[in-house]
DNA sequence: CAAACCAATAACTGTTTGGTTATGATTCCC
DNA sequence: GGGAATCATAACCAAACAGTTATTGGTTTG
């Protein structure tokens, strides 16, 4: 488990990844052409990110044809809230502005 | 905002920072001396990690004579959490759930 | 005052990491 | 079938990183 959260923040810790899998959440399912064309770097680097998202869990892959289509899996951060929650005290203090958070990004 | 999140990520990254973090979190203000006991690694790794997690603004610190004692600042989290929240209706559902875990936890 | 202690910084080192180009394995399509 | 396209892997490189020992600046205390 210490592993799993682990894997999590070294996999998000880059900007790069960080991005291609914010856009695999936000847009959806993607070929590896899309994610490269709008990275900025090679494919190559871009096969190897989604190797190591793929590694924490966070994205899911499948084949078809000669292209394979990368999607994102938020339950994948369900191990960094757990970890976050452990530090309950704050985190019940501040649930409130949370929640405002919440609604404010949900218009 | 951007680099803010990046700075969070990567601080949380390595073990041995999170682990000194965890245990501020934990068991609250401690002196470099304690936090080396306990790290595994030198006084100086030690020093550098916690210069890591300030810029991070994950810990603060006060100096009293010749020690200096590190506090855990878990406001810093704020910026993960907001990052989660981008994931908006799977995230909004297990951040409710997270919400009453902590209700029964403060019975 | 001198010795011991605490923490930060400097200088160095080996490993990891994020990137590259080159190549290989499939698959599509004319 | 042959050329173009898609992706993964290999080999390599430079920069970043986590650790070390040595040293320095303060502070306490015997």
């Amino acid at each position: 488990m210490q592993a799993v959260v682990d894997n999590v923040f070294k996999a998000l810790a880059d900007p790069t990844r960080r991005a291609i899998f914010e856009r695999l959440a936000r847009d959806g399912e993607q070929t590896v052409h899309v994610l490269t064309v709008h990275s900025g770097v090679s494919q190559p680097a871009v096969s190897k990110h989604l190797g190591v998202l793929k590694h924490a869990r966070l994205v899911r892959h499948r084949r078809h044809g000669r292209e394979t289509h990368y999607s994102a899996q938020p339950q994948a951060l369900a191990p960094l809230v757990a970890w976050m929650s452990l530090y309950g005290a704050f985190w019940r203090k501040r649930f409130d502005r949370l929640e405002s958070l919440l609604k404010r990004m949900d218009q």
